[in-house]
DNA sequence: TTTT
DNA sequence: TTTT
């Protein structure tokens, strides 16, 4: 009972995010990110990407699909769901995906320049989780 | 821009939640929470102990009350706030808390005993994160 | 350049984790882990369980081999990994594993008595992480 | 018993890193760090920052001296730990610290222009972690 | 005291 | 398929 499940990943955009409208008006994100690490071996730089399916459902996809690009830096909570479908043949297959939750835009300030600030383009749904906390921080004296 | 500030702890309650009602109707709850790592130091088994101060709001506050007591292990979630308060001599002084944002318990199922699951004791505010997509995972072909 | 991949969980173990020693000396375990989360769905307590598969090598796989069973809670942590492989027929498949960089027993006092103290039973690698500031932390007047 | 503390940020150096040599030749650096988090309060835009006190140790403490500076955008990864300490008039006071166990640098790439890759700048020790992994994803058949 |  |  009660577990945990959650991942954490910094990284880039390997396409822009592919939106769907299912019946019933639910909206689904989905898009490739590379995580890459970088060692030394042998005094030679060495570089390996992990690429990871992200998903992100209703107010977080729609979010996504305006902010997020190809090649932008983002951070992304979210946890691992693996299911099954079936491919063209009818073959029975697996993928493992992260299921995003909340995610942050990194980087640089070009990257934020189409993200004007009204009223409109509402706090992603992941942002709204701070803002219970962020307007009660009275100085109690605990 | 843009940052991340997250906490994840695991650790035993040392003392029941301590619940006030701010003027507005505000819940806030607290309580200490101890996370101790255990390692071999010269073939001797060393334990230390780290406490930290626990801060709930709301919804949350309202639930750590009810089921959290001293002694349950939890897995906390949250973030770190440093606030500057008074104390009686007029000394101004700094605490670091961590405001929960979310909460599981762990451990034996004796305690959970007394968690009756009715339509009243509502989901904690943490876990209707999963729900949006607890409920969609229908078989999209992505 | 340069991102972050980290898988944080807490679960069972679904099974004795699984040893090999590969060509070379090297050794590696594996085993599924479920996390479950547990939601009200109109009244109703509903359970939804994800499978993960947990690898470990060398250090870390010895550790967990010892101390570690079908059953038991435990906090993994660890970075996603996606390979291929090719199945009986030479079919071309790919798996996500969670590689494991970390983990911590939780649960009861019970679940630890097996685990006798002594310089012989090392340090799991990942507790060594901890000891490099756990033996400095000396009153330096910052 | 067997605990969890683990804090995760990404934000920028306040200043640059403070390098004390102490008497047995370890090494401690510090920096303040800035997370910011912004949200949309009827239609205006708040930004509101929080400041951390990062500690790092030997090999990290060196390897963070060679390359960070003020204004940094940096992922940091370690654990909470409040110490007690006397100020100037003898009067003992308390902070919390976050002590690295591991840190990447993020952002532009101007950023890490001055980070020329020799044998010699050697793999951060957090980088070492990933190692182990790295070199040994052969394709065996679990 | 950072960054946008 | 990203980024440096």
């Amino acid at each position: 009972m009660s577990g945990i499940n959650k991942v954490i990943l910094v990284g880039h955009l390997g396409k822009d995010p592919e939106v769907r409208h299912l019946d019933g008006g639910v909206t689904v994100a989905s898009f490739p990110l590379a995580t890459s690490e970088t060692y030394n071996k042998d005094g030679k730089r060495i570089e390996q990407t992990e690429w990871h399916n992200i998903v992100l459902w209703r107010g977080l996809a729609e979010v996504a699909s305006k902010y997020l690009q190809k090649g932008k830096l983002v951070y992304i909570e979210g946890k691992l769901r693996t299911r099954s479908f079936e491919d063209r043949e009818k073959v029975k297959k697996y993928v493992t995906e992260v299921v995003a939750e909340n995610f942050t835009i990194l980087g640089r300030k070009s990257d934020f320049e189409n993200t004007p600030v009204t009223s409109e383009n509402a706090t992603p749904k992941a942002e709204t989780d701070y803002l219970d906390s962020a307007d009660t921080n009275g100085d109690l004296p605990f």
